[in-house]
RNA sequence: GGCUCCGUAGCUCAGUUGUAUAGAGCAUCAGAUUCCGGUUCUGAGUGUCGAGGGUUAGAGUCCCUCCGGGGUCACCA
């Protein structure tokens, strides 16, 4: 970007000596030079054809002699200020309209160098920006408590995660949140189930994750209840009577409310079995690498909104209907008339929302709000950002739902009904046993491995491939998930990633010099040195030098693919480097120091993206 | 039906704010390697960018229409 700004000021200098023209910014357009030409950063002529009255060919060569005409000196204040001597661009090619210019080894050099003593390089550390960008809070996961976790909130947690890892390395003050779904009628139909058919079953005299145990139960509940539908149709009742008389369903009603009244008996069962199934959570969350900093409670929360709404319905932001139930009309907005609450009184779950958005901002000063939510409940968010911001609180207008869309498998959609829904701990240790499979033969020919280092290396990779495929992928899109593919050594995979980043800690292990300490003043800068950059290394360091950039673009977009793909064109452009050029048997001691900073620059820099993304990379594999 | 998202190679996906011959991986094919129809390596081919129109010097990218698919339009969460 520095070179960019560099380049941009003195393009302007050259139109306006060459052709009176008073650029502005969007007419200077550089990019990036296509492989198949020469050079690193292409200007693009055309928007000056028009006033220069000239071929865009004429004028590329035009620019491109005044350009090189002089050498550059960089402007003192530039963070390349360092930078002396040949001029800053090399050589160019001007091929129709697009001018392609050729920067010095010595600049990339010295580029390399910075890389390399930058232990936090495309990371803004957050005593710098920090308080220019303020607080954001990321919403994910916001699990049930009634059934384990999926394929679904997989993909949920992932995102989440990784998007809060991206906003803190772009300045921002992170807090990751999740609202926990506790309370109402299908929390009381687990508990029924374990009443009635129970025994007194727990995790421990079961030996079931406490999440699973309730699941079953959750499923037990739906198959007897299915039963008593079923018996009752036959003794000649319809459908919705039986599905409403079910003697079962009526017994749940109940409970809910009884817990809504707080009866000390099914509010006791009700904590006990949340317990079992928070402890469940915490295992696959923990197993995922995922992590809150503040979790919320649906059963707190959602009495805080009816408050809310109450002060909206006084300072005339909602209207009370003569049934008593409360709306709020959004067709000023284009939308519908939205319930808040119902004539009972009781509140829906655009109401709770409120009151957990209530809770939240009273705990944080929030800038920014993100919900990484499905993308079913696009209209859902819409109205709440409507509702939020007319309440007055600040981030209501400009938050983000972060919508995602469904994953699908190979042998087609997950339904929880036929029972094609994939529990995400079972996938988790599929993938891991898998890797382990895959990887024995590699793994176990490493020196001095150790049982538990394989089974480590196993689990980093099963889950970096489970990680990096879903992530890879623009969340907006429907997705298909194929464990086969996704592991794979080859390819666009995290595996891939993975396995070049341990091969560069393998070479930096094997070279006899120890790792670059690239603070230390006796690693040779490069900086005036003679030395000439292969191509291979050329465009290895220009990927490097455009980390910075990428980070920034996905926070802007809150896209980990735009990580995704990074990294895997860094790992292609070193594996393409690392077999064309020999590193540990290079001969010219500049050039093999030059190689191994290179590559220790390459590994940290994939280390970083991998960790903006929630995966490790092993050592060695 | 209204709103919204998506449609790129046989498959899974990239494609920055418009710009040069639209890219990867898998699969396929050819060659090399060898205990193997496996593994690894090398090389090759592949596209009416869903269709049509418009804006532009220039459109996969921006605008409109249509087609196809998903989602949503609850006093469910």
């Amino acid at each position: 970007m520095k070179l960019e700004e560099i380049l941009k000021s003195q393009v302007i200098e050259a139109v306006k000596a060459l052709y009176q023209i008073e650029a502005t910014d969007s007419m200077i357009q550089l990019q990036k030079t296509r492989p198949e030409f020469e050079g690193h950063i292409t200007l693009v002529v055309f928007p000056f054809v028009k006033l220069a009255r000239k071929a865009p060919a004429m004028v590329a060569q035009e620019i491109g002699d005044y350009l090189t005409g002089s050498p550059i000196h960089p402007f003192p204040d530039s963070p390349i200020h360092r930078f002396t001597g040949s001029p800053l661009i090399s050589s160019f090619n001007a091929v129709q309209g697009f001018l392609n210019l050729t920067i010095a080894d010595s600049y990339w050099l010295q580029v390399l160098g910075e890389i390399a003593d930058d232990p936090h390089y495309g990371m803004v550390s957050p005593s710098e920006e920090t308080h220019g960008r303020g607080l954001m809070m990321v919403e994910y996961s916001s699990p049930n408590t009634n059934k384990p976790l999926h394929l679904g909130h997989v993909r949920n947690n992932l995102l989440g995660y990784s998007i809060a890892k991206i906003q803190e390395a772009n300045g921002w003050q992170v807090v990751k949140t999740n609202i926990v779904n506790d309370r109402g009628i299908h929390i009381c139909k687990s508990m029924l189930a374990w009443l009635r058919f129970g025994n007194g079953e727990t995790p421990e005299t079961s030996g079931k994750k406490g999440d699973h145990l309730i699941g079953d139960y959750y499923v037990r509940f739906d198959k007897e209840y299915k039963k008593e539908v079923a018996d009752l149709m036959a003794q000649g009742m319809d459908e919705d009577t039986a599905k409403r008389e079910a003697p079962l369903m009526k017994e749940a009603q109940a409970m809910l409310l009884r817990w809504e009244q707080g009866d000390p008996e099914v509010r006791a069962l009700w904590e006990k079995m949340n317990s079992w199934v928070y402890a469940g959570f915490d295992e696959t969350y923990r197993m995922m690498g995922v992590s809150f900093d503040k979790i919320y409670y649906e059963s707190n929360t959602y009495l805080e909104g009816k408050s809310e709404v109450e002060k909206g319905l006084q300072s005339g932001v909602f209207y009370r209907r003569p049934d008593n139930s409360v709306w709020a009309d959004l067709t000023p907005d284009g939308l519908d008339e939205k319930l808040l609450l119902r004539q009972d009184g009781t509140s829906v779950y655009m109401t709770q929302d409120i009151g957990t958005a209530k809770l939240r901002f009273r705990d944080y000063p929030i800038d920014k709000m993100v919900y990484v939510v499905g993308n079913e409940q696009e209209y859902h968010f819409k109205v709440l950002s409507i509702l939020l911001d007319r309440l007055g609180f600040p981030f209501g207008k400009e938050l983000v739902h972060f919508s995602y869309g469904m994953v699908e498998l190979p042998n087609g959609k997950m339904k929880s009904r036929e029972g094609t829904v994939v529990d995400a701990d079972d996938l988790m240790a599929s993938m891991i046993a898998d890797a382990k499979e895959i990887s024995k033969d590699k793994v176990n020919t490493l020196p001095d491995i150790t049982e538990q280092e394989a089974d480590d290396i196993a689990r980093k990779v099963g889950l970096g491939a489970l990680k990096y495929f879903i992530l890879k992928v623009d969340p907006r899109k429907n997705m298909l998930f194929n464990p086969a593919e996704s592991i794979d050594f080859n390819g666009n995979t995290g595996p891939f990633i993975q396995y070049t980043y341990a091969r560069i800690q393998s070479v930096l292990r094997k070279s006899d010099s120890p790792l670059p300490r690239f603070t230390d003043s006796s690693i040779p800068r490069f900086t005036d040195s003679p030395i000439h950059l292969n191509s291979k290394e050329l465009s290895l360091i220009q990927r490097l030098s455009e980390f910075p950039s990428v980070v920034r673009q996905a926070g802007d977009e809150f896209s980990p693919a735009v990580i995704c793909n990074y990294a895997y064109a860094l790992a292609q452009d070193f594996n393409s480097f690392y077999h064309d050029y020999s590193i540990l048997n290079e001969e010219n001691g500049q050039v093999r120091a030059l190689r191994i900073m290179l590559s220790a620059s390459v590994a940290k820099v994939i280390a970083a993206a991998m960790s903006l993304l929630g995966i490790e990379v092993p050592e060695r594999m």
